[in-house]
DNA sequence: GTAACGATGGGATACGGTTTCCGCACCGGT
DNA sequence: ACCGGTGCGGAAACCGTATCCCATCGTTAC
């Protein structure tokens, strides 16, 4: 029945263990494990024989507490598999680690309830900053909802980032790094219409989706720029993904059937677009072409290979941590000031072989 | 200069802040928010009132030193943005989330030291397990190194998994998850062999990793239980990813250019050589057929969509975090038994339009 | 009417580190 | 030989929560 438990435990060994079998203080074991305090060369050699013996870590647990810590970044993403996520799930992952930042990820699987739950999980864990990643849906009360964790997570010292979606209104203590959404599918609507097409099929996605709702705008104005009747008709809404893109072309070949070329609101869906026009033995671009946007690696991969709009995710990613960090070091100073919150990217059009002027066959 | 912070200060509020502006002892708020002991109505009603007020959460670092505290397992993978690998990880996430566990990821980018330094910071964080993606390299010097991981992790209470790759040898306190690999590259040459091709080109993986050398030698089995010479000229090594299958099928073409089919180790490479047959002229499948490896959403958004062999990825991280669970309930009891630490799931074939048999043009 | 008991609430302590404050020893200078 | 300075190691006070143990109060049983 000793005080205090044995050193040859089963759980891993403490720093009290450490000091004991080194006999040498507590506080010692702590100050030549973190190096910020003058130690003799004699006590760190046999603290760090005896660490090593008892293959010894600290208890990050403890250390936070403490104070010191490794923050910590939280990235909530919809879904893992989505390749334009996943991209700047990798920027901000490997600029969090390039600097000793740990990375924990949840996913929301679209779910408001789990969205809330996970930021309330993340606010549990003292993260540095929630990191909330892809478009936005336009209900009020879903903004309402962001402001609030925006001002929850900012008095408890953290701080909310929003990547991909326009910036909350009002003044709501958010970063956003956003890319120029409206700006690319203007480019890219400028691109088919000045090979010539007239009549084209726009896929931007859901219609509550802010990302949608961007890339269906910039189209509309390129048509406008070139004089060209847009035509609502020629509008389908849905989800980003390949069957989306498949069944939105077989409808559109059923009613619409004068299309010459294909806007898709993301390269997946062209993906199921190009699918479906071969699939109703149309060539692709001799009889239609297509456009996608996103620039996955999935788009260069087609067959043939797709014209897209290119979003910088991966760079979204590593400026969303810098925004976190920089926050962090400035700390006091730049309270209110509204500058750099919302910072944006470019995106440009890659030209690939999906895009022929119409009626052009061969 | 008081003793204690003032309740107003800037930071998160604590439970003695709760306690202390509802009146009641730390204990009792405590309590009132587990749950696990009985509180008279009343009670928890003022400790709620107070806690909704502050928008109190609990510290999760300090509940998890106190021994509470939700399980967290680590997700060790090479690159984020691989398909096959995202999906596993969406399998251990969403079963995680299932159970209220949180979920870290790390990547190491290929990079040992990376790998070191993730798994001793994930050590540090408690977490129940690690779960290492992806195949393993064939060296001993590695391997000797994750049987070093393994005990280290077992002796701090947590767990190693492997995912996708073969177990450790000797007695090492690991679980790992895998799947046939090499049945199911049995199959898929099988397929093609049973179609009547002869003269097979095989783009393996790296000649290092398990998984192609698992793969390879599921093709070299069915070959000679078809009786068919295996040529092995005919294999070329590389990485999984585009350009390998599209390099590997250029130089295939001007140095034995009479092979009539593809088996590419990876979807992806699967892709890269479709798009350099196409190059080439040839037509998929009428001059050359190619079958893939992995089943992921790209083999069917191609064109032709692919025949391939379908791995359970998601399951696969859906049981991994599942046997970490299972232990942790365990406990004591089974410790030494080596059974259930090997779990093994089946793969199949998924028959589309990549493959024709050969000379059969049109 | 009183003793025993169940239901609650409070005080104290442990969890594993970090860090501040102190004291000790050893150094050189006069 | 005495004194002040410097460098290094130790004791103890936290960090925020969970829980054990005990005190109290209202009940129920005898």
């Amino acid at each position: 029945m000793s005080q205090r438990k044995a050193t040859s435990d089963a759980g891993r060994a403490t720093i009290r263990d450490v000091a004991e079998r080194a006999g040498v203080s507590v506080a010692s074991v702590s100050r030549v494990l973190s190096g910020n305090y003058p130690v003799s060369e004699e006590l760190r050699r046999r603290v760090m024989k005896v660490v090593r013996d008892l293959d010894y870590v600290t208890n990050a647990h403890a250390r936070s507490l403490a104070g010191g810590g490794t923050p910590t970044v939280a990235i909530l993403i919809n879904n893992i598999t989505g390749a334009a996520f996943a991209h700047v799930a990798k920027g901000v992952e490997g600029a969090a680690t390039l600097r000793g930042w740990l990375s924990l990820v949840g996913t929301t699987g679209d779910d408001p309830e789990r969205e809330l739950a996970l930021v309330n999980l993340m606010r549990q864990q003292g993260v540095a900053a929630v990191i909330l990643l892809g478009g936005a849906y336009d209900y009020d009360e879903y903004q309402l909802r962001m402001a609030r964790f925006a001002r929850s997570l900012d008095a408890a010292g953290s701080h909310l980032v929003l990547v991909g979606r326009p910036p909350l209104e009002g003044d709501v203590p958010a970063t956003t790094v956003d890319y120029d959404n409206e700006g690319g599918a203007y480019a890219m609507a400028s691109h088919l219409l000045s090979a010539g097409h007239r009549r084209v099929l726009v896929l931007p996605g859901h219609a509550e989706l802010t990302t949608a709702q961007g890339r269906l705008r910039g189209a509309q104005r390129a048509f406008e720029a070139y004089g060209v009747p847009f035509d609502p008709g020629m509008v389908r809404h849905g989800p980003y993904d390949y069957e989306h893109g498949y069944e939105a072309v077989e409808a559109a070949l059923h009613d619409t059937p004068d299309f010459t070329a294909v806007l898709a609101g993301t390269d997946v869906v062209a993906a199921g677009a190009m699918q479906a026009l071969r699939a109703a033995g149309l060539r692709v671009p001799e009889d239609v072409s297509i456009v996608g946007y996103d620039d996955i690696p999935l788009a260069s991969q087609l067959t043939p290979q797709l014209t897209t709009v290119h979003v910088p995710y991966e760079e979204m990613g590593r400026v969303a941590l810098r925004a976190v960090a920089d926050r962090r070091e400035g700390g006091a100073g730049r309270r209110k000031s509204a500058d750099g919150d919302h910072l944006v990217l470019g995106t440009h059009v890659v030209v690939r072989n999906s895009v022929q002027p119409p009626g052009q066959h061969g």
